[in-house]
RNA sequence: GCGGGUGUAGCUCAAUGGUAGAGCGCUAGUCUUCCAAACUAGUUACGAGGGUUCGAGUCCCUUCACCCGCUCCA
């Protein structure tokens, strides 16, 4: 729970990113709209230098990752077939009597005795209250208990003395309708689709619905044929997208951490069932121990591959400055898994509000590929020429084996969407005929991140505080944004010491202007230098390049006296300075940006 | 959506139903040889809409947004 001082911290954040245009509220001129916030022109930087460092760390260092960019409606059968036009709607119920709200779906199932009541009347006024009520009693309760709930739901309605119209009793079994810690009836189930819905075409019926895409992750199975055969990749091999997702969120809360409009980097890594792999290479590596499983090898199968990501995607972050004591690791248990997913780790990040998600690292077996493959009725399954002349090489009693675990396993996942029997049979034979001859759909480990919450976890790590007193005794508390170099929005800042001296404003202006093509750089000639400084630790910018009268003079004292056009770089971090050469000052910035 | 709280300048906070103010910031200028210096001038607000009243920042209603809880997730 929040505690009232981490309350405090957020406040901060929110007031400093608000102060210097890191998140605006959006649309605030016309009082703001819920769930929706923009980024402002440090956010904007803040935001882009995250996504190329994903996009470059996910696809372009990587020899077996392409990248994807699809739009953002799609046809609404992607959705049917994802399971999130039935399942991302979560109906919910609210309690008549004290306003609690429980998901329908997940209320306890009692049995018991039904007091209904039609309405009820005020002795006292003769005010009369029709509105049907009713409260579960457990077998064997006195029936006044009842009597008082209903009192008390009658009261609300402005009630003084209460006395109830029309009492029946019935029987119930198995009931989702009542509150199980009062008993009181619950208002009818309401449902909740998250998401957006629009009309695509002029004419706006129910044949013209499509949505707003709530994850970017389907397109890249639905896209995954003509990827495959256009990018010359083989499996293993993943695709990579990134780009807005919309969900149309109950409660959008923890300022920018749940948005109804956001941005994720998806990336789903194809890779060969178990059983492919354990005919190519004899076994199926196991997991030795925690940590990184080192290089790719042949032999991994699921869990390795997943536990590979799940540490890649650690070091990313820790390689943008979030360190590992910020980040936990959550393994989600068996019993909370998907029933496609074959495991889930959440990352997440100890937030002012809350140890929350940052990303999750999904292996969702051959799920999303055999449900776009039956719904749309295209092939999703690929042919693998080493897997053939493999599989052929075997043993007749290791072909059967493995034909048989993949047929169970096409069969469990056929009968669990509701195939028939004989159907399931049928297809699942076919399927593990299919594997003997080098055919299978791939599986696939999801790592899925959200862009904003990344965002917000690298303000909050970067915020500090720094309360410093000065020569005449006056304390004075600022805020410095220590961000990496790597995600900082402002790389450098460029200033003259003084700014009515014509010669330190020109090689100022010059040096901002070389540097400004490589990198964010930012010039500023007003106020005094502290200030200047000041200014830019609260933006983040982790060097500030000096031009002082050593830029031409020649340097005053130690080794390097008398050498010219140099200029200090000052530290963020510690106030530190070093004085360089204006010729190195590009290299020396730039292995410290990138 | 429900319950509780909060809305005054870019930020932090004032103003008994009676002329909306301060500090900081920001902009311009003077000055200034390294960590929010000084001086001068300027800048900007009652979340929105109704109502009560001679008069509303203040009282009432509606609405919007934000924070906390229920709920949900990238």
């Amino acid at each position: 729970m929040a505690e009232p001082k981490e309350n405090v911290l957020m406040e901060k954040i929110t007031s400093l990113c608000k102060r210097r245009g890191f998140i605006f509220q959006s649309s605030e001129i016309y009082g703001g709209i819920q769930g929706f916030w923009d980024y402002g022109p440090l956010g904007a930087e803040l935001k882009r230098n995250v996504k190329e460092l994903w996009w470059s760390t996910m696809t372009r260092m990587r020899d077996d990752v392409v990248g994807l960019e699809a739009t953002i409606i799609m046809h609404p059968a992607i959705w049917r077939a994802s399971g999130h036009v039935d399942t991302f709607s979560d109906p919910m119920c609210d309690c008549l009597l004290t306003k609690k709200r429980f998901r329908a779906d997940q209320i306890e199932f009692q049995s018991g005795n039904a007091y209904h009541y039609a309405g009820a009347k005020d002795t006292a006024t003769g005010k009369e209250v029709v509105e049907p009520y009713a409260v579960l009693l457990a077998a064997g309760k006195p029936p006044e208990s009842a009597r008082k709930t209903a009192a008390q739901f009658y009261a609300q309605r402005g009630l003084q003395t209460v006395e109830l119209i029309g009492e029946t009793v019935a029987k119930v079994e198995n009931s989702q309708r009542f509150n199980p810690e009062n008993g009181s009836l619950l208002t009818p189930p309401v449902p909740f689709n998250l998401m957006f819905k629009t009309y695509v075409g002029p004419t706006a019926t129910e044949a013209d619905v499509a949505y707003l895409r709530p994850e970017t992750a389907q397109a890249i199975f639905a896209q995954f044929k003509n990827v495959h055969e256009t990018s010359r990749q083989k499996v293993p091999f993943g695709v990579a997208q990134m780009g807005k997702a919309f969900r149309n969120e109950v409660t959008p809360r923890n300022y920018t951490f749940r948005s109804r409009e956001f941005e994720q980097m998806e990336r789903e890594f194809f890779i060969k069932p178990d059983e492919a792999v354990e005919a190519v290479t004899a076994a199926v590596a196991t997991p030795a121990a925690k940590g990184h499983p080192g290089e790719p090898q042949p032999n991994w199968g699921w869990q390795l591959w997943h536990q590979y990501w799940v540490e890649e995607r650690i070091k990313f972050y820790e390689g943008i400055g979030l360190p590992r004591t910020t980040l936990e690791e959550y393994w989600q248990k068996p019993e909370e898994l998907a029933h496609y997913a074959r495991a889930c780790v959440d990352i997440l990040f100890k937030f002012p509000f809350g140890t929350q998600e940052l990303e999750g690292i999904a292996a969702r077996s051959d799920f999303d590929l055999s449900q776009h493959e039956r719904c749309s009725g295209k092939a999703m399954g690929i042919f693998d020429e080493e897997l053939r002349t493999a599989f052929g090489k075997l043993p007749p009693q290791k072909q059967t084996e493995l034909k048989d675990r993949y047929y169970a396993a096409r069969l469990k996942y056929l009968t669990k969407m509701g195939v028939s029997a004989a159907e399931a049979g049928a297809a699942a034979q076919e399927d593990a005929d299919g594997l003997a001859k080098g055919q299978y759909i791939p599986h696939v480990i999801e790592p899925s991140a959200g862009v904003d919450r990344l965002i917000l976890a690298l303000l909050a790590n970067a915020f500090t505080e720094v309360t410093e007193t000065d020569a005449k005794g006056k304390s004075e508390t600022r805020v410095v944004l220590r961000f990496h170099p790597r995600v900082a929005p402002i790389k450098v800042a460029v200033l003259p010491l003084l700014k009515n001296k014509p010669e330190l404003a020109a090689k100022a202006r010059a040096i901002f202007e070389s540097l400004r093509g490589h990198m964010m750089a930012f010039h500023d000639e007003a106020g005094s230098i502290g200030r200047r400084y000041a200014r830019q630790d609260e933006a983040g910018t982790p060097f500030c390049v000096t031009v002082d009268f050593e830029t031409f003079e020649g340097i005053k004292d130690g080794p390097q006296a008398g050498v010219k056009d140099t200029v200090t770089i000052r530290h963020r971090d510690d106030g530190k300075q070093e004085r360089i050469a204006t010729s190195e000052l590009l290299p020396w910035l730039l292995v410290r940006v990138k």
